[in-house]
Formats: structure tokens, C-alpha cells, sequence
DNA sequence: CTGAAAGCGCTAACAG
DNA sequence: CTGTTAGCGCTTTCAG
């Protein structure tokens, strides 16, 4: 094979316009002080010759990489391609991700860390050296690990990070975690249920509290009690069968259930469709995660819809902002979750 | 912000190891005539100094970029997330890749790319420009687009075609379509039946006529007649559900129905359930995609499982392989698909 | 407002 | 087996 080398060159751009390399560079960098027939002429010649610049040239040279890195948690992401478990997310990040960046001439790149590795610094610091992104994404569980965020501010990177509150360093970009638990409770609430068992997630992800909270919250406020109501999972389907069976066969078992993952509420599913419980009209049902399961089972779960593409095109939107010197606001961004509503939920008996 | 620079170089290792630059490089792409002593000496710096390449530098230079582009139909990718069909055909391709480009110190780079465009010529130089990977992933539909294959040829990028057979340029990695349908077919003909049939996908997708293929060789080699028994769609559940209407309002409606994708599957169940036909009893149905969905629908869906990670595994492994110089066999690899049976299928009343 | 010169970090080609 | 010398394509000084 030949040694492929760029075909039409910055050079070759300058030659057919003639103007000095300078003159090219400025005008593919959009820099003030260019004479309007200049540009023009420039233009001209790189649409003519089909001019696009290498980003690694730029990059070597000191300027932007465009690249955005997205770090996703390795293991969990391997795991959930591998079982198949349906779950969107990686997509609807991409979805926003991608688009985004293209908006801006920027690509985005997925990027799987270990969570737990005594090493994690220097796996990151590998892929920031061999990529040089230009911005990086986080998202749960590595948007509050304090060793990645030091990491990347020490290293000048600007980040965004998915799903957290704290102000510090970087992008914060969440969802209402609570106000959408607070919304599937009120919904249940609405129908005439008193006794709704909450379903959490693990303790390692900050969201999995917040969820608590607004369900919390929410039946104080309508003076109920949740007394036994409370049951925990990891997101998983096993961990969710357990969660609702410990639910179901408590003193007061729940008439409604919210669980804080679409795999917790297959499996509540599941479990009352094996003891003969009518859904809705024994057990109501709500999931935390609108994947495209949910909608094919029987009945259809109502859902809370995680609006991650819009949260992952925002973080891109603040890095991309970040990066050209248009400093954007560094408060926390809260993006609401609606609830779809579909046959898993109703009166009590 | 800083100016920001490759933290450690290859000149440091250099200094550090006490040889030349050339040397160090030399360790880094493990290339020959160096003695295990410096090789060691070398190593060892670089661990010490946690240096990585620059891949942009590596570039640069000539060499390689280390990166695989995975080309997507854009419409097709986004409309898929965007509808959260639940279609994990990107998350499989991701799997299989991205873990089989880190096994080579390779990245992948998703690019979604208009397959009915005019200007898809001018979108792929720009995207190879600008990124100069050292292969390409195609999907269908764009494995058999002459335009692309032409041009990728001409760039001398070596590149794989997933789901397509046809020989020439670039490697083919194929899932065996007609021997899936075949399989698919010869089940329900196992179970007793007699009127199997099929929902075709679209014409621009080569698999589509090869998956008919197979269920009119089977039926033929079961002596069993495919008249009024073969409908057509476009992989989406709205055509499905056309399809299937057509199929079972035929003169001699099927016993079984054997649909192109998960979306018209399900869009036969639902039609089923409508109509107030028991599946197995009064329809089965077979899936031909196995994602995520058709396992926790009711009844789970008998579906064939297309490898699709392991197909995307294969087409990086060639492309990489190629790269180095190992030339690998040029044949096209048909990968067969397997078949999960689950509560869809039984024997007709 | 425009241009010339000097690298960025690395590898290819050539000497030793 | 190892080192030296040129660049790769682009941007960044710094002069005009």
C-alpha cells in the first residue's frame, strides 16, 4: 500500500488562491483581519479543490482537536451490550453527542474507564495523551469521581458532567431525579394510592438518592406513610424481583410500585404476573427508565422519560462554548423528566 | 487556558533511557533490530514516565492514525434513536469493534453518512480528510454501494462489508441470511406446519432477498407451496403491520409467519392479539432480529440472533490485520446465525 | 491586514 | 543494531 498522504493541502489551497499559507489558516479558523475578497477568493479555491484540514495537523500544531471524549463506565457498558438488556442510553447519548458535535465541526468519541481500578489516572491520562480530545464528557458514576475531575481540570480539559449537582469544576448537567420520582408518586397519588413502595437503585450512583427523595417528599406532602415501603436494587432484573418480592410480602404490601430502573420494574412486572396480580388493577407500576421495552410489554409501562439526549447535546453544547472563549454559565443545568403514561398505572381496587 | 502540550514526549523517554528518539519509536511499534536490553531500558522509561504516543504526531508522521470509522446510514441510525425503537444494532457494532480495535490499541469513530445523497462522495472524502483512518467499517446499506467501495478503493483505505457477499475490493463479513430464514422455516415446518409466511424486508437491502431465499428453499424442500404466503415491508412497524393484515386476510392465511425484522414481528403480535388469535396457537411467529424487545414481550418472541458483534468483530480484526501487513484472506466470511426458541412458536390446532 | 519563519511529536529514509 | 536528518500539515509567533 502507499504511503497515503493528504491529498490537497493547506498548500495547495494557498497556491490556487494566491495567498500565503496564513491567509488559508485564518479564514478555516474564521479569524478576524481578512479582507472580505480575500476570503472569498479563499473559499473559493477550498471548495473548488474540496479542501478539508487534518485534524491531526491541527492538533500537532497546537490548536484545537476537535474531539470530544465521552467516558462511560466500563464495565456496566460492556454488560449491558452483552446481556442486551435494551437499554438506550449509550444511544440517546450518541443521538444528542454526535449531533451536536457535527453541529460545531466537532466529533464525538465513546470511551469506556473502569470505575474501580486503582489505575483509573492512569487510563485516563493514556487516552488524553493519545486523543488529546478537546473536551470530555462525563457520565454516571464517573461524574463525581473527584480523581477524574481533578485529573481533567489539572489538565486544563474542559468537562461536562451528566447527572451531577455539584457545582465545582466542569459542566454539571442533570436530570430532575427527584421531581420526576416526585411525578411518578403524584401520578399514583392522583389514582387514589396510599401505599406505594419505592424500588432504589445503588448507592454508588448520587441520582439513586435523589430518586428517594422526591418520592419522599412527595408522600409527605400527601401524608402518607412509607413505612415499609422502601426496597433497594442495583438496576438490575434479579435485584428488582428480590426488591419487589421483599415489598410484596411485607405487612402492608404497596398497591402501586415505582422502580428506579426499567429492568427493577420488568421484573416487578414479572413477579406480579406469576402471583396472578392484575396490573394495573392490583399492582400499578412505574418505571424510571423510558427504554423501548417498555412500551412493547403487556400492559405498556407508564414511565418517567429521561431526556439524556437533550442532557448529553447540552454538555456538549457548554464544553464546545467553553473551549471557543464563549464562557458559558457554570451553574448546574436541571433538565425536567415527564412521565409517560400508559396502561401499568390506575385506580386501586 | 494554557496552551496545552503533550505532557511527556518521546524525547523525554529518549533522554530519560539514554538512546535516540529513533530508538524509543522503534519500541513503540515494536519493530525489530533492538536489543531486548534497550528494549527494556526503554520500557521501562516509558512506564516510569507514563508516556503514550500522540496518535495526531503518529499521523502526522506518516504512519498510522489508529482509527476505524464505522460508516452508519445516517437517515436510517438517527431515525432509529430518535423513535427509540429499541434496535441495539449500533450497541452490538460498538461491542464487537470498539473491544476489538482496543485489543489492537485501535479506536473507533462512528460516522453517520446519507446513503441517497448526491454528495456522499464529497461527505466521505471530507470525513477521511479530516480523520484519515487507517480503515473502514461499511453497513449496509452502504457495503454495496459503488460509490463508496470505488472511492475507498482509490484511496487505498482498506476497508470491511458487513452483510455483503460480493467478492471484489474490501473484506465481506456476511451473516448467513438465507441459512437464518431457512432455519427459521424449517422449525415451524418441524412443528407442523404448512403455511409459513414470510414479510420481506426492502429491495436496497441485499439481505432481504437472500433471508426469501431461504424460506422459499425451505418450503420448496418441504414440498410445500408459497403462494399467497409472501408479503413485503420496509423493516418498520407500520409496514409490518400492512404486511401481516395482507398475509392473514389472504384466501389460505398462514399458520405462521416468519417476519424480516423485530418491528414487524411485533407489529404481527399485536395485529394477533387484536384479532384475538392465540400466539403459538393460532400464529406462531419468528423474529429476525433478536433484540432486546422480543424477549420481554408476551409471549416472548422466537427469534434468530444475527451476531452482529461478532460480525463487526471480524470485519476490524481483517481491516487491522490488513494494515499491518498480515494479509488476510480475502474470501468472504458468512458467519451463521442462530436460532433462540421461546413461547412464539408451537404446532398449529 | 498580510506574510515568513519556526516548530508541534513523531516516523521514514538513510547513514553509521 | 543504533543514530541523524528531514519533513508530515498546520498554527503560532513575529515582522512587515
Amino acid at each position: 500500500m502507499v504511503r497515503r498522504r493528504q491529498a490537497v493541502t493547506i498548500r495547495h489551497v494557498a497556491a490556487d488562491a494566491g495567498v500565503s499559507l496564513q491567509t488559508v489558516s485564518r479564514v478555516i479558523n474564521k479569524e478576524p483581519n481578512v479582507r472580505p475578497e480575500m476570503m472569498e477568493r479563499v473559499q473559493a479555491s477550498i471548495a473548488k479543490l474540496g479542501y478539508v484540514p487534518s485534524i491531526a495537523a491541527q492538533r500537532m500544531a497546537g490548536s484545537r482537536s476537535y474531539l470530544i471524549v465521552a467516558l462511560n463506565d466500563r464495565e456496566r457498558t460492556i454488560a449491558g451490550w452483552r446481556n442486551r438488556e435494551g437499554t438506550d442510553w449509550v444511544d440517546q447519548m450518541l443521538l444528542g453527542g454526535m449531533l451536536t458535535c457535527a453541529e460545531h465541526g466537532y466529533r464525538l468519541m465513546v470511551e469506556l474507564i473502569d470505575t474501580h481500578s486503582d489505575h483509573i489516572a492512569r487510563e485516563l491520562l493514556g487516552a488524553i495523551a493519545a486523543l488529546q480530545p478537546d473536551g470530555v464528557i462525563l457520565t454516571p458514576p464517573h461524574s463525581e469521581n473527584p480523581l477524574i475531575t481533578q485529573l481533567l481540570e489539572a489538565q486544563g480539559i474542559s468537562f461536562a458532567r451528566i447527572g451531577s449537582r455539584q457545582p465545582g469544576s466542569g459542566f454539571a448537567v442533570a436530570m430532575d431525579e427527584d421531581g420526576a420520582a416526585r411525578l411518578a408518586t403524584e401520578h399514583l397519588i392522583s389514582l387514589g394510592h396510599e401505599r406505594i413502595g419505592f424500588i432504589a437503585g445503588p448507592d454508588d450512583y448520587a441520582l439513586s438518592g435523589w430518586r428517594v427523595d422526591g418520592w419522599r417528599q412527595a408522600m409527605a406532602d400527601a401524608r402518607l406513610s412509607t413505612d415499609n415501603l422502601f426496597a433497594q436494587g442495583d438496576f438490575g432484573f434479579a435485584s428488582g424481583r428480590a426488591a419487589a418480592t421483599a415489598l410484596l410480602d411485607g405487612a402492608t404490601p404497596p398497591t402501586a410500585i415505582v422502580a428506579s430502573s426499567d429492568q427493577m420494574a420488568l421484573a416487578t412486572l414479572e413477579l406480579a404476573r406469576e402471583r396472578g396480580l392484575d396490573v394495573p388493577a392490583d399492582l400499578s407500576i412505574v418505571s424510571f427508565d423510558d427504554t423501548p421495552i417498555v412500551r412493547f410489554v403487556h400492559p405498556p409501562l407508564t414511565a418517567i422519560v429521561q431526556p439524556i439526549a437533550e442532557v448529553t447535546a447540552n454538555a456538549v453544547e457548554r464544553v464546545i462554548a467553553d473551549k471557543a472563549g464563549r464562557e458559558p454559565s457554570t451553574e448546574p443545568l436541571i433538565v425536567p423528566a415527564t412521565l409517560a403514561i400508559r396502561a401499568s398505572t390506575g385506580a386501586p381496587r
